[in-house]
DNA sequence: TAGATTTGACCATC
DNA sequence: GATGGTCAAATCTA
């Protein structure tokens, strides 16, 4: 198994050159008739994924230092925390005793831990989902010293059923209360560890202010959640601030919006024929011009990076097969951003910097 | 009535 | 002892 940090190049590197590959269709896509908001799309993913790379760094330089946590960044925090061993909770996996269950808090240390964070447009609403295809149960709410907004704590639904002992944590942010913070712990055992981040939802479900029961929703459209996955790292933040944060929060328990065909069918023929732009089209129509319906809990993306590859093998094997394969050029622990290395080659001369260019 | 949320209490850690 | 994390009874809701 590779080192953590060899991990971490790797994620960094596809961060770079993520952005380097949205670059580059920016770029052409100055020279085509595509629609502002297209580009406005692009730009952000773009800065997203510098953002992320900077992150990156930002946790690495963090968990090399062993001092106080003043050398912490004006970040909230460091939105990948990991324990150094991804796949290193198998334990967690097993069923346990009453007895274990009782001295779990023991083990809280040891269990694979990473951070991301989620920034909540209004319009998808704070009430919206952010939801990450996994069916969460809260079980605890508390004020944490310091901290403006109470934390929350979330288990999995199929804690008891399926012995699945991933939880997480989010904190809504005290600098900009449109972030939450939100730390996951243990890794997905049950059965939606394979195919979570697959759960479209309905649209009625979407619609609906909060789900409180039967959140268990299977996948209809693997593929159009794929895209939307792998294309919703950020959402849009136009407006922000308007509404009035109410001082708790609950995120419902799941999943993801669904694409619809007639919204498929919207898509410019030559944006179809892109993938890469399809989906980002696809991303950004729903986003933005249906809030109402709101198909979309794009937070629910962008927090679900790490959630993925950690969460995505629910077997001993898959895990195996992930620490094997480490070592690949395809092996990003953000699936979305899975492409060769080779070709690649950055130009320093890459104007972003030139006028107009974040319109 | 089942399942989810709320919330006070308990426990472990620092 | 302070704080964070979890438990579990009470409550809520479809």
């Amino acid at each position: 198994m590779e080192s953590d940090l060899s991990w971490e190049q790797n994620t960094l590197i596809n961060e770079l050159i993520q952005g380097m590959e949205v670059a580059r269709k920016l770029k052409a896509d100055l020279k085509t008739p595509y629609s502002v908001d297209t580009r406005e799309m692009l730009v952000q993913r773009i800065l997203s994924s510098y953002e992320k790379a900077l992150q990156i760094l930002n946790a690495s330089a963090s968990m090399s230092r062993t001092t106080s946590p003043t050398t912490v960044t004006s970040l909230p925090e460091s939105t990948i925390s990991l324990d150094g061993n991804p796949t290193g909770d198998g334990i967690y996996g097993a069923i346990k005793s009453d007895k274990e269950i009782k001295h779990d808090s023991k083990k809280r240390k040891t269990m694979t831990k990473w951070m991301d964070q989620i920034r909540v447009s209004s319009e998808n609403g704070l009430e919206g989902s952010h939801e990450d295809g996994y069916n969460w149960r809260k079980y605890g709410q508390k004020d944490i010293l310091g901290a403006k907004y109470p934390r929350s704590y979330y288990r999995c639904t199929f804690r008891n059923t399926q012995g699945c002992w991933a939880t997480k944590q989010v904190q809504r942010s005290d600098e900009d209360p449109t972030i939450f913070d939100i730390t996951y712990r243990g890794k997905h055992t049950c059965s939606q560890g394979s195919n979570a981040s697959l759960l479209p939802k309905s649209p009625e479900e979407q619609e609906k202010p909060r789900s409180h029961n039967s959140n268990i929703h299977h996948a209809k459209q693997p593929q159009e959640s794929l895209t939307m996955l792998r294309n919703n790292l950020t959402v849009k933040t136009d407006n922000l601030g308007n509404e009035e944060i109410p001082y708790s929060f609950t995120f419902p328990s799941t999943s993801f919006g669904c694409m619809t065909q007639e919204n498929q069918s919207l898509l410019p023929l030559a944006v179809d024929n892109d993938p890469f732009l399809s989906s980002l089209f696809q991303t950004h129509l729903l986003s933005s011009t249906i809030p109402e319906s709101n198909y979309f809990p794009s937070p629910s993306f962008q927090m679900n990076e790490f959630d993925w590859v950690y969460n995505m093998p629910h077997s001993e094997s898959d895990i195996t097969e992930i620490i094997s394969t480490n070592t690949s050029v395809t092996n990003s622990p953000i699936p979305e951003f899975n492409f060769p290395l080779d070709p690649v080659e950055i130009n320093p001369n890459f104007p972003f910097n030139s006028p107009g260019f974040f319109s």
